[in-house]
DNA sequence: CGGGCAAAATAAACCGATTTACATCCGCAA
DNA sequence: TTGCGGATGTAAATCGGTTTATTTTGCCCG
């Protein structure tokens, strides 16, 4: 039964009264260290229980150099991708018995330089940084400016100081390539709405390296820019139009969710019929394009994957003071074979790895 | 110029000693209060420069009751819907000098309220909760028990405790009513894929109530369930199949985003054109009916407006010490009117405000 | 019975800031 | 010169835990 008067909020110093104990005492029992004499322990539990005592994480860690929290920088929070990696990484914090506290670079390196400033204020024990689109590494800077630990997540090239967990997107895009091309299509075009990326280079790069090595009979055409999204629309208007017949291509492969919208929108709007004259397979998953009629064959990226392992690697470090050289975390892809793509001739399951 | 071989980080004393004066001193000039002479402050100031100082933000709140920190606790992150919410509220909570701490209640009652107390462990100044589907208010609950600061949003019906901010559902789905039966159907199916959530009976109402209002001629069939989604897509099915010709309703008002994606992607399979043969509109605004084809008239909820609104609503209980009846904010929903919908023969502009 | 030693408990220092209560300093009027 | 008051500055208490150094307890054995 929870105390019915209590104005101020439980310390441990009552429950150390309450129990007949020393604060040092209470802290051992409730820490789970030490000895301590099991009378004792079951005093002091049930004081706790009296007060409903529960202690303050934040002053708990005070005497310490880091505190059981690890920060997380993500470039935006609207988005389902970094929405459902916050989530990840807040869950895997949780079941290592440390609090997470988030914030978004809404794309703004300066902001994203703050940010992690910000987190060292905070002295957690490690920060998890997702980089914004243009990863000129202000953020990076500042953790190494900052002597912090660190784990970089998606859109980062190899870093000389800290572990960085990315999906495979090389090995993605080429397992995408061989099954347009096991599927038949010799021409194929591949789209894309930001050169900025690095990660979507990497797509690019995978795709054209596979679909080269695989059939010099394969044509690639690549239509990516960072222009607006208007121009966008009339390029690949553009691109359509004057591609009538054979040279036309049978299959688009969009290296974005925002490219996949874009393309889907335009073959609907000009009548093809997908996946019958072209097929249709994208970068990166979503609730929609599962839903969707035709739904969408895509590359979905292992979120959950990607954010254990960050966590994961964060803490190795932190806790286990592991050293030597920063790792490269390469998370497998999976390939969510739907409907804008008509069944193929080689892989009888609807879903493989790549990568 | 930061130092070099500062291995351990600078604290309040480190500058006072450097500043040849007394960490009292140093406070009083770090925020800004109090007497201190100018050749002082100057001084102070040199050394927080030079030691690289920053104030830990923790710390610094130790002595009072509350810290200057918002808890806020949100059903999940994935759903751009929640991950804009989340956004704005760190971003109310930036401008107005509080550092947020965010976790994901994951669609569990019983998470929701554990999060609640630990946020009462971080002795956050107040707690943004956004409840769980199904409403029993165990959150709000556990808010009730711990005497916390917070405010209620979405989802939520009046409390007797807390300030709630919700969008107006009833009204928006008026609107929405009102503008199609201005566009001249008189016959709408109402479509929802859950009966749990107070906002889509809201939704339900609003629209079934303005529909009766306006004119006895108009039919509303409604069809909404808890069912799984593959028995709601037969059920879709079903009513459909049953209802050729005149009977078949000329929109559809969809309550939820999943609904939108649900009905929209059985029209496709079906090949009913929209908007020819059927209108469509649907509660609840995302990237993709904007970019898809056609796009899709929506119901936009209001989220920066309703986190700011929130984030108001508690400072002013938590800093003004306001009191006095708890307070229902209803933020205005806008319509957005795509492609989906035909040009309509009242409102010539191509978004008008509801509620 | 007393010595020795391990186990158990505790007082006090500590973490890094704020704040209170008090001490100094200064100028100026009596 | 003394006294007074406002402007400045500081020592020390405080927040709520953890940890260290120390003391007390308890047990076994000679």
């Amino acid at each position: 039964m929870p105390e019915e008067k209590s104005r101020r909020r439980a310390t441990i110093h009552d429950v150390a009264r309450t129990a007949g104990l020393s604060a040092a005492t209470v802290s051992k029992v409730l820490r789970g260290t030490s000895t301590v004499k099991s009378g004792n322990v079951a005093k002091v539990k049930a004081a706790v229980e009296r007060l409903a005592y529960r202690m303050d994480p934040i002053v708990s860690g005070l005497r310490n150099e880091r505190r059981r929290i690890i920060g997380a920088v993500v470039p935006d929070l609207e988005s389902p991708f970094f929405g459902a990696l916050a989530a990840g990484l807040e869950r895997a914090a949780e079941e290592a018995g440390y609090a997470m506290i988030l914030a978004s670079s809404r794309e703004s390196e300066s902001r994203e330089a703050d940010l992690v400033a910000r987190m060292n204020d905070w002295r957690v024990a490690g920060t998890v940084l997702a980089p914004v689109r243009s990863e000129r590494g202000l953020g990076a800077g500042k953790l190494r400016e900052l002597d912090m630990r660190a784990v970089l997540v998606d859109r980062v090239s190899a870093d000389d100081r800290y572990d960085t967990v990315t999906s495979d997107n090389r090995a993605a895009s080429a397992g995408a390539a061989d099954f347009l091309i096991d599927g038949g299509h010799r021409r194929i075009l591949l789209h894309g709405t930001t050169r900025v990326s690095k990660a979507v280079r990497t797509r690019h790069e995978g795709f054209v390296d596979r679909a080269r090595a695989r059939d010099p009979d394969v044509y690639v055409d690549v239509l990516i820019s960072d222009d607006s999204l208007e121009t966008q629309r009339r390029a690949l208007q553009d691109y359509l139009n004057a591609r009538p017949g054979r040279r036309r291509p049978t299959a688009v492969f969009s290296l974005s969710q925002q490219s996949t919208l874009l393309v889907l929108s335009e073959l609907r709007r000009r009548g093809v019929d997908i996946p019958g004259q072209i097929a249709l397979a994208g970068f990166d998953d979503a609730d929609w394009m599962r839903a969707a009629w035709p739904s969408i064959t895509t590359v979905a990226q292992p979120v959950v994957a990607m954010s254990e392992r960050a966590v994961a690697a964060l803490l190795a470090r932190v806790e286990s003071g592991k050293t030597g050289f920063p790792v490269q975390y390469l998370e497998p892809c999976s390939m969510r074979i739907r409907q804008s793509t008509p069944p193929d001739r080689i892989s009888p399951s609807a879903s493989l790895r790549c990568g």
